[in-house]
DNA sequence: TAGATTTATTGACAAATGTCAAGAGGAACT
DNA sequence: AGTTCCTCTTGACATTTGTCAATAAATCTA
């Protein structure tokens, strides 16, 4: 396993790009990320639990899910890069209502609600980074929200295609259909139409 | 009409609960802030234009939509107490995809980007009330997310019920249909099966 | 590799919703 | 009050998607 700076070094490269981070921020986050390695198809947050970690993926694949009666819907989908939580578990440390999960085997570095509050104590102006981010989360969730209200299936799967076609092959359909919305017959069906893109 | 103060009480709460803030933080947000009154029916962003202002609702209510082909589609419904920008376009001060109209006679406390981010280098602790504030709309954001993946109109019209009641006789029906992502038709009939609620 | 298990595809059909059209009901304006 | 315009309702029908079932394909496991 490659080291902790090397791994968080897009990390440190996202908040840079936001605000340049002073040496000693920079190396208390080094410090209190702790990465870790984990397999396929493990549950990293389950629905009910607190999620009181913070993960940057390093690399790998994940999704969230909750379950609607006897159906599971897929509600994000998250490559490496990015920032993962449960928002409304995490921000306001109170039981989740989606598990999370790896689609592939993954890299993490894990950082607790707790830690994260000490070092706003200690860097207010990492404030100013967090909130960036999640406004650009915000707005990214916003696509998403578009997505869901085009009119047909099609267009929903050129979404998709769109915004995840590199983690296509590694994100079982019926996965992609629930996060579209549709069914996974649909969206075999749609697939097959579009010549199998 | 009231003044300011009284207007932006509201906002000066909703700060203060998250977090007190100073009364020179104060002053200048009540100095920086322009009060407005806006009939119904006007258009207070347009497509294509960039979002210049944070808007913080006194009083009234508010949509944004934007076209899809022939269609147009309300995207958000904002009332009293909400702070309203086009995410997108705000944030990035890039053009904006989406309008934003009155749907009623509207108080409204007017501050621009340019404003704000004076207000973030004098008062850099106000990142802490924003990021909380992103925080929060990111997370009923996506609760509309959810709404839109449930399985049935009725469902759907349920939830906006149980979010906007207060608001149901003060938006045209169409609105709302767009909203859920269901034709107008559709919400007509599952009002009806519903027994009008 | 073989067998078991899960996932994807395809067909037939059902159900929900969308579309089009006509008319009723309200709101706004003169 | 009457006219006009827009919205809502209702019906008939078309279309899309969902559901169920059978099979094929892929993946996992021993």
């Amino acid at each position: 396993m490659q080291n902790t700076y090397t791994l968080l070094a897009a990390l440190i490269q996202i908040l840079n790009n936001i605000q340049p981070i002073n040496n000693e921020l920079e190396r208390s986050l080094i410090e209190e990320f702790k990465v870790e390695e984990i397999g396929k198809g493990k549950v990293i947050l389950h629905e009910k639990d607190i999620c009181k970690n913070l993960w940057f993926l390093c690399d790998g694949l994940l999704r969230s899910y909750h379950n609607i009666g006897d159906k599971e819907i897929t509600s994000r989908i998250m490559y490496t890069g990015h920032i993962v939580i449960s928002p409304g578990s995490f921000f306001t440390q109170t039981p989740a209502t989606e598990s999370i999960e790896t689609l592939a085997d993954c890299a993490v570095a894990k950082l607790s609600f707790n830690d994260l509050q000490d070092i706003y104590k200690r860097f207010p102006e990492f404030n100013y980074h967090t909130r960036l981010i999640t406004e650009q989360y915000f707005y990214k969730q916003e696509q998403r929200l578009y997505m869901l209200r085009k009119h047909d299936a099609a267009a929903k799967y050129n979404f998709f295609l769109e915004n995840y076609a590199d983690y296509l092959k590694d994100i079982p359909q019926k996965y992609i259909a629930s996060f579209l919305n549709i069914a996974p017959e649909t969206l075999s069906r749609t697939r097959s139409k579009l010549g199998k893109k």
